[in-house]
DNA sequence: ATATGATTTAACCATGTGGTCAAATGTAAT
DNA sequence: ATTACATTTGACCACATGGTTAAATCATAT
């Protein structure tokens, strides 16, 4: 492939990127993201031959994303209250810059529950250490007995629904734009507190 | 309108409650939508005039459902923590009853944010009401200082994640089905706990 | 300059999609 | 039985959509 190749693979991903994730597989159209790329939109099935399967590579490059943050957290050697307030502080980092991400997964893995596995397995997500970490915690009388699965996903949850759900969140609590970025800037600590004031004996 | 008439309207909306759920509103077919309803495609058109009003119809019937058990509690004259652990029990129920109905609206909030502006001004909320109950209880001792926007936000996270986000969450932990329902079935003692326990002095 | 392969273009294609329309059929009142 | 209106049908429509194709153009090696 040659440079001009090369350059125009990448508008195509970076524009399909921006398009799927506004519109969904379904919403997205082939022209439009041609538009977006400033390209010609055969170049779309030149380089990567169907719809489906750009969507695959623009999906592929965000899932792969999304693990390393939680992995990290789970195999770091630390203290088990500083791994947790990083995993959060991490966390949030990648949505705030990339807030449409968490409602893009969410959306194929609606219409496509499968989608995900084969991530998932390559990540090699090991829950088990964080349980045995939390056990040794609840040994040591520093964190009350809680299951992995549990804490991991109120994490999560509370990490990523401001993001997903923005405009119901600011609706209902009828923030203008500005306050609602203050309202994102304080949902690490507002979480950290939340949770180590849970889980704390 | 006729009661065939009526009966042929409700299975219209039934139908197109099942595919705009499971599809969004790009991915479903109205031929689809009227085979499910056993109709011709023609009487989508003749009850609903377009695809745009017969999504709207259905979403306003799902989104009308969201802010009643919220509104129940902000205004209910409860004890601080049995509010809280009514919210979530109702909470939970509704979303095992419509487990898909999370992804559906964070789908279309994120095709089109302002889908929900007039659902929740009509909800009529006032989550000041829960502001004031909570600086009463932080007068009198019995919860920490928080903020009703946190607070709210990460319960309805917590009750929302799962159903949302089900795929990832099982193959994360390596859950079957039943397992997996198992884990939601024990969400709701999880949830409340982790409320409780981190706002309680 | 020529040949070869890569990339790009612009026109075109087959099918799908939401929607239209007029006739057929059903319903109820007279 | 007739009339008027409502509902349903089945054929059809205009346009959009993802994709194809062959020619044009570009890039590189000889």
């Amino acid at each position: 492939m040659t440079i001009a190749g090369e350059n125009t693979e990448k508008s195509i991903l970076i524009a399909a990127r921006e398009v799927f994730i506004a519109k969904g597989f379904e919403g997205a159209r082939m022209q439009e993201i041609a538009d977006h790329a400033g390209i010609n939109k055969a170049l779309l099935h030149y380089y990567f031959r169907s719809k489906e399967k750009l969507f695959e590579a623009v999906f592929s490059e965000v899932a792969s994303n999304l693990f390393p943050a939680m992995k990290q957290m789970l195999e770091a050697d630390l203290q088990f209250k500083e791994k947790i307030t990083m995993f959060i502080r991490i966390y949030l980092k990648a949505l705030e810059e990339n807030p449409f991400i968490p409602a893009f997964i969410l959306n194929t893995l609606n219409t496509n529950p499968d989608s995900f596995l084969k991530y998932i397995k390559k990540a090699g997500l090991n829950p088990k250490l964080l349980q045995k970490q939390i056990d040794d915690e609840v040994a040591r009388g520093i964190i009350r007995a809680i299951k992995a699965e549990h804490l991991m996903v109120n994490i999560i949850a509370m990490c990523i629904f401001p993001f997903a759900a923005r405009p119901i969140v600011q609706n209902i609590f009828d923030m203008n734009n500005d306050e609602y970025q203050t309202y994102l800037e304080s949902r690490q600590t507002e979480i950290v507190d939340f949770v180590l004031k849970s889980i704390t004996v």
